[in-house]
DNA sequence: CCCTGATTCGC
DNA sequence: GCGAATCAGG
């Protein structure tokens, strides 16, 4: 790998529009590492830079438990397939609302994913703008954030409810 | 621990 | 010029 000119105009880009290094690298691809980014930065002469734009990583505002997102109409079996491939059955409305509740600050590409980042995908996946949700997946080693696992897991919760509260009535 | 940029120095 | 290793810090 070598610093060609495209390379250097989208460091360049990038640099300038706040990513940090090594968000930079992995946009750049693999074989840039976020050591290769910061050394050409200086080398470039770019260190400075007005690091107010988007340097620290606003966090994603926790959603609001009133209006959460759940998939009425979603396919009732399959909860699993709920679980390792929550985008190809999301409802459209859960789609659109994700959209506002995740910053697309906070979304990751597959180079910037992490173990500890929600694997929610977001997008399609056949196109560049793919993402994944990228939030803290705090939930026990779980996949996602807890937003998305509160999305992914709602359906089966609420038939478990429903359920019960049938059972109770029954037996009332 | 997660992450950030800065610096050094052998290549 | 390059970037891994390392440092100092949030």
């Amino acid at each position: 790998m070598s610093w060609t000119d495209e390379r250097v105009e989208l460091l360049r880009k990038l640099w300038t529009d706040g990513l940090s290094a090594s968000q930079v690298a992995a946009e750049l691809g693999p074989g840039i590492t976020r050591n290769a980014v910061i050394g050409k930065i200086h080398r470039l002469g770019l260190a400075e830079r007005a690091k107010t734009a988007a340097a620290p990583r606003p966090r994603a505002a926790k959603p609001p438990r009133q209006n959460q997102a759940r998939m009425n109409g979603a396919p009732t079996h399959g909860n699993l397939a709920l679980a390792f491939a929550p985008h190809a059955l999301a409802a459209p409305r859960v789609a659109r609302e994700e959209e506002v509740v995740i910053p697309i600050s906070e979304r990751v590409t597959l180079m910037e994913l992490r173990e500890s980042m929600c694997r929610w995908p977001m997008g399609d996946p056949t196109t560049p703008e793919f993402r994944f949700c990228g939030g803290k997946a705090t939930v026990g080693g779980g996949p996602y954030c807890g937003y998305h696992a509160r999305v992914a897991y709602q359906p089966a919760q609420d038939r478990r409810r429903a359920r019960d509260q049938l059972r109770a009535q029954r037996y009332a």
